[in-house]
Formats: C-alpha cells, sequence, structure tokens
DNA sequence: AGAGATTGAATATTTAAAAATTCAGTCTCT
DNA sequence: AGAGACTGAATTTTTAAATATTCAATCTCT
C-alpha cells in the first residue's frame, strides 16, 4: 500500500464524501461508507474528524476559504469572491447536492459559521485596537452579516442548480451589499 | 349574516397568545389554551386561523408590516425602519420569547417570508414594466436577501435582550446594508 | 358564529437493530 | 526503541419501527 504523507487521508476521506453526496443525501451517508470508500476503516476516521460535519467543515474551510483569506486580508475582496465563486463551480456535482443537508448541522450553518470565523480572522487581525462605528456594529456583528449575506447568495445559487456563471453572481453580490432597500426603491 | 366583527376576535386571540407567549415556548402552546384565554372554545379558532402559526403571521403582518407599507412605498424607508422597530420594542415582552420559536416554522422563517411578500409587493408595484441591471437581479431576489438582512439584524436584536435603543438598531441597520466587506476592510 | 360529537393526524413511548465510538494492542518508519 | 498511525473486538449510543395516546380538525346542529 501507498504510506505517502499524512494528510493524504484527509484528502481522501473528503473524495470519498464528495463522492458519495454525489448519489444520496449527506444525512444518509454513514462514516463507515465514507471509510470503505476512501480503503481506510472506520476508526482512521475519528483520528482525523470527529464526524462527517467536521469533515465537511475542513472541506469548507480548505478547499474554499483558505485561498481567498490572503486576498481579503491585501483588499482584494472582489476577486477573492471570483475566486471562491469560480472553486464552488468547478465542484458543481457536489455543492449542488450537499447544499441540501438540513437540520441540526445544515450545509447552511457550517458554511455561515466558516465564513464568520475567516471574516472575523482578519478583521480583528488589521482592526487591533481600533473602534466600530456605532457601538453597537462590533467586528462580530459584520462577520456575522457578511457571513449571512454571503451564505444566502451562494446557497440560494446552489439550490437553483448553478445555472448563473461565474461573473453573474460576483455582479449579483457586489450590487446587493452596496445597495439599501431605500436606494433600490428610489431608483426605480 | 352579520359581516361586522370578525376581527375583534383576531386581536382576542393575538392578545391570548401574546400573554401566553411570555411565560412559555410558543411550541408548547395548545389551541385549546389560546382559545380557553380568549374566551371562545376551539373550532372558533379554526373560523379565523389555520394554526398557530397562521396567527403569528397575522401579528406580524397586521402590527409590525402593513402600517410600514405606506412609507416604503414614498420613498420613506429610514422612517418606516424606525416605525417598525419602535413598535417591537412596545411588545418587547412577547417578540424577546416569540423569536425562540425554532423548527419548520420557526419565527425567524414566518418573519422572513411576510417581509418578503411585502418588499415584494412594494417593488413589483413601482416597477411594473422597468428594471435591467444583471439578468438574476430580480425583484424577488431583492425581496429576499433584504428580507434576510432585516430579519437577521432584528432577530438577533431580540435573542440578545433588545438591550440597543430604536436609534442604534436605525444606524447599524443603516450602515450594514450599505457598505461591502471591501469597503469595511480598506477603511479599517 | 358557537357548541358537542366524531374522525383523523401528530406525538410520545417502547423495543429491536444498526451504527458509532472506545480501547488495548499491532504495525511502520525513523 | 519510540512516536505516530492503524486495526478489530467489545461497548455505548443512535436510529428506526411499531404501538398507544393525545390533541387538532371537521362535521352537524343550534
Amino acid at each position: 500500500m501507498t504510506g505517502q504523507g499524512r494528510s493524504s487521508v484527509d484528502l481522501l476521506l473528503a473524495k470519498s464524501v464528495k463522492e458519495l453526496a454525489e448519489d444520496r443525501p449527506i444525512e444518509k451517508i454513514t462514516i463507515k461508507e465514507i471509510t470503505d470508500k476512501a480503503g481506510v476503516i472506520r476508526p482512521t476516521f475519528y483520528n482525523h474528524f470527529q464526524d462527517k460535519y467536521e469533515l465537511l467543515e475542513w472541506i469548507i474551510m480548505t478547499e474554499l476559504l483558505e485561498p481567498i483569506k490572503p486576498m481579503l486580508w491585501n483588499g482584494m475582496a472582489t476577486q477573492a469572491f471570483i475566486l471562491l465563486f469560480s472553486t464552488i463551480e468547478k465542484d458543481k456535482r457536489f455543492y449542488t447536492k450537499a447544499c441540501r443537508l438540513e437540520g441540526q448541522n445544515s450545509f447552511e450553518s457550517i458554511a455561515k459559521e466558516c465564513i464568520k470565523n475567516v471574516l472575523l480572522d482578519v478583521l480583528t487581525d488589521k482592526a487591533t485596537g481600533k473602534r466600530g462605528m456605532h457601538p453597537w456594529v462590533s467586528p462580530e456583528l459584520i462577520a456575522e452579516y457578511h457571513a449571512q449575506s454571503l451564505s444566502f447568495l451562494v446557497l440560494r445559487w446552489m439550490r437553483t442548480g448553478m445555472n448563473v456563471s461565474v461573473q453573474e453572481m460576483a455582479d449579483a453580490y457586489d450590487y446587493m451589499i452596496r445597495h439599501s432597500i431605500e436606494d433600490i426603491l428610489k431608483d426605480i
């Protein structure tokens, strides 16, 4: 057998769950199936992740968010989101199914949490010492609000089959987060 | 028949559920309790509403949203939201409890749906024939997005005990819906 | 619109089956 | 030899199915 690097198991497990998720709902996928497909036994799974949802979190963090973090930091947010949407589009078959996961550990809540943490990281890192506009507009609120906004648009995109181009998504996102409902009603 | 006082029963039922909700979770309140408190019998409830959740919807629509609809229409969105937040604050005891309702018919999803419908009404009413922007930025998307944003901030306010003033809420809302994460990261 | 009686749909409870998880021990690589 | 990663049997925890119970919804009549 192989005997390669250490994170190769992470990748194998991620690959397995992504392939399995294309066929049936993530709720119904067991750890056993994931490890069987990955060619390891069940307990090995637990050396790497607590449960299915932590694996999902790992995928979102590693494949989608960590690559865009430096871009956000460097003020290239628009390019960051274009890269994010592109990466999702490359895995369209997986994400259009995965987004259906509902309940306590819904795909939406996992994604929202991951986005929030990344934004909070970047914000607090940049804002050491500085204040916030209104007393109630804390970094936490900003991170949660924009995690909410972004995940809303991305999840809507996924749920409707991702039939809109990456550029259109980026334009729509840019438009939505910059216009109040007051602006829009006046523009009409 | 009479054709008269339907709405007085509506108000009685609304008053009952609001009082009951101050003591215990809405999930646990039975129709029987609501009607007992209102001084009518159970079947009467079903002459007015399909279930508890439609009653809640009625409260949100009648007490919170219908009053601000004309203000939105007339381009006074900021004043509309101040009125909305004020009305909620007057019923603080109810809303800080009601917002806990989770699950299929969560308070959040009912509120979101109501807000979406109101915004969609105003938008489509004003925009007959017009529109361009991006192909994907439809009135539905705008209504859903802003229902999402508004309900996020309001629900957060309710869940944290509504310890922030109406004016601060209005300022925070105005700030959030007008600034992209890119703007915020650059401003820091 | 309101009261009583009947029907039907959720809800809770129990039990059985199938996973998930733990843990002591094994293997591999340095 | 020692650290890190993997195995497989035994235990615990979840999940699922079937039954019993409660409550919601409808119908008829006033």
